[in-house]
RNA sequence: GGUCCCAUCGUCUAGUGGUCAGGACGUCGGCCUCUCACGCCGGUAACACGGGUUCGAAUCCCGUUGGGAUCACCA
């Protein structure tokens, strides 16, 4: 059995959006999970609108998703001279010809193929001419006329065109660069690619391509056409549908597994699992279960996805992809031990990284601020006691464990006669300055005895100089 | 419009002639509980329609409807 090779050819005019990372990461899981090797090329014969941010942005995209490439960079614009010797070739066999028809006059003739009901397809004006080259003149594809072209696809099964559908198609252009369909099955000769999945727009390309593959003498790859995805209002995801940029997710505190896992499953089953890790995809992805029909982007699963592998990352894995987002927000955080122990309790409560960092912000705070609404409920001179006796409690203890805490928290509630419901929640807020938060006894562990005690006091203060200026 | 593709809960999907049509997200109710979460239990909700084939169709065939893609000297 041959080896598999699969490539990745983003045209470099935009940043790296999310079906075109689904495509990267198929052709990148069917190649890992084959132990073939995966190539990236960049399409970029369209000298106008490709640019090198384009590429760089690319380029950080697929890094920061761990897809990696065996071979290549390739970029069309250095391979000129190789596609122009392809073309020769077929001008030499009979298989294409100069055509010197103006756009006018191809528009022309579309506008009245159009208007009398017909397809707009090139008539064959110079077809049978047999022109030579000249400045301003194109080269065409001749296309059979009659019979049919088949594409054996393996996720459509096979799909039948009538040659008498296709045209003559430009293959190079009257500048002399070759246009899109020619450029693909040169370069995927030449590079050896023999699997190709891609998203099922182009389906309606492959016959011209399968039609170049025999002019050329080729051998067929494999053609597998993935179903598009789709926005909520089941149109082709575009910038209308909100964040499309693959780094956007990034900047919104996605891990690259949890986006990784989410655009596999658009389109692409397992059984009926759900969580997959890297590993997991590779050893299970196959092209046999891809699905025949188009998929809708829902962000709300991807939400809840991330949420599951945040949850199941450890702390260590999660620190360094936090810390940007705390240093973001001005916090001192470092990559230690301590942020370690922050994460683990947030982790669970957190569905993105950037949520996660906003809950960890009160850990780093010099001085809580106090939510005012949070404040206003539980910082009454009613908690005064147990806020004190707690204090008092801690003052006392020489190192925090659950179980310390908690009793302490219990002679609290026995000289107070409060349920921890009661206690809890000033305490909270004397040490976050909210409501909502993890577990009383790990924010304590966690923030140690000096913090917890300076929190505490200064809630008390709070709360007396505050009864002072009402009574 | 021509060509091509597609069709199971709102969404992602499992299902390959015999299932009470399963799971996940969402949603709704409940439990747990120091808050928020997590977790757990339960509810809601789908085979687009019409013909065949068959003892029996979500599964096979045809048609209809609906959706999508594509029709460049873009890729």
């Amino acid at each position: 059995m041959k080896p598999i090779i699969t490539r990745f050819p983003p045209s470099p005019t935009g940043y790296l959006h999310l079906g075109g990372a689904r495509t990267a990461l198929f052709n990148w899981l069917y190649a890992r999970h084959m132990k073939g090797t995966f190539v990236l090329r960049f399409e970029d014969t369209d000298v106008q609108r490709s640019t090198q941010a384009s590429v760089d942005a690319i380029f950080d995209a697929l890094q920061w998703l761990g897809i990696d490439w065996d071979e290549g960079p390739y970029y069309q614009s250095q391979r000129f001279d190789l596609y122009r010797e392809y073309i020769r070739k077929l001008v030499d066999t009979g298989n294409a010809y100069y055509c010197t028809c103006s756009p006018e006059k191809l528009d022309e003739m579309r506008k009245t193929a159009m208007a009398s009901g017909g397809k707009p397809r090139y008539d064959g004006t110079c077809r049978e001419k047999g022109l030579k080259p000249a400045s301003d003149s194109v080269v065409r594809f001749k296309a059979p006329l009659m019979g049919a072209t088949v594409i054996d696809d393996v996720v459509k099964g096979p799909i039948v065109f009538q040659n008498s559908e296709l045209d003559d198609f430009i293959i190079q252009r009257s500048d002399t660069t070759p246009t899109y369909n020619l450029a693909v099955v040169v370069d995927d000769i030449t590079m050896n690619i023999n699997t190709i999945i891609r998203g099922d727009d182009h389906v309606n390309n492959t016959p011209k391509q399968i039609l170049l593959y025999r002019a050329f003498g080729a051998e067929l790859p494999v053609f597998a056409h993935v179903p598009m995805v789709l926005g909520n209002d089941r149109s082709r995801l575009s910038k209308r549908h909100g964040a499309m940029s693959v780094t956007a997710y990034r900047e919104m505190g996605y891990l690259p597994e949890a986006l990784l896992n989410y655009l596999v499953r658009l389109g692409w089953s397992h059984k009926d699992e759900e969580f997959f890790t890297r590993d997991d995809l590779i050893e299970k992805f196959s092209l046999e279960n891809i699905g025949k029909s188009a998929g809708v982007f829902n962000p709300e699963k991807l939400l809840a996805l991330n949420a599951d592998h945040i949850m199941a990352s450890s702390p260590e894995k999660l620190a360094p992809q936090v810390l940007p987002f705390l240093i973001r927000k001005g916090c001192p955080a470092a990559c230690d031990n301590h942020l370690f122990k922050v994460i683990e309790t947030l982790k669970i409560r957190s569905k993105t990284l950037e949520e996660m960092a906003d809950g960890a912000l009160f850990y780093y705070a010099c001085e809580v601020r106090y939510d005012e609404a949070a404040a206003d409920k539980f910082l009454l001179p009613a908690a005064l006691e147990s806020l004190t006796l707690l204090a008092r409690q801690i003052q006392a203890m020489t190192s925090f464990t659950e179980k310390s805490l908690e009793d302490a928290f219990k002679s609290v509630m026995e000289t107070t006669g409060l349920k921890l419901g009661k206690i809890a929640q000033p305490v909270r807020v004397a040490l976050t300055g909210r409501t909502a938060s993890p577990g009383i006894f790990e924010i304590i562990e966690v923030l140690g005895k000096e913090k917890t005690l300076d929190r505490l006091n200064r809630a008390i203060g709070f709360i007396r100089s505050r009864a002072g200026e009402t009574s």
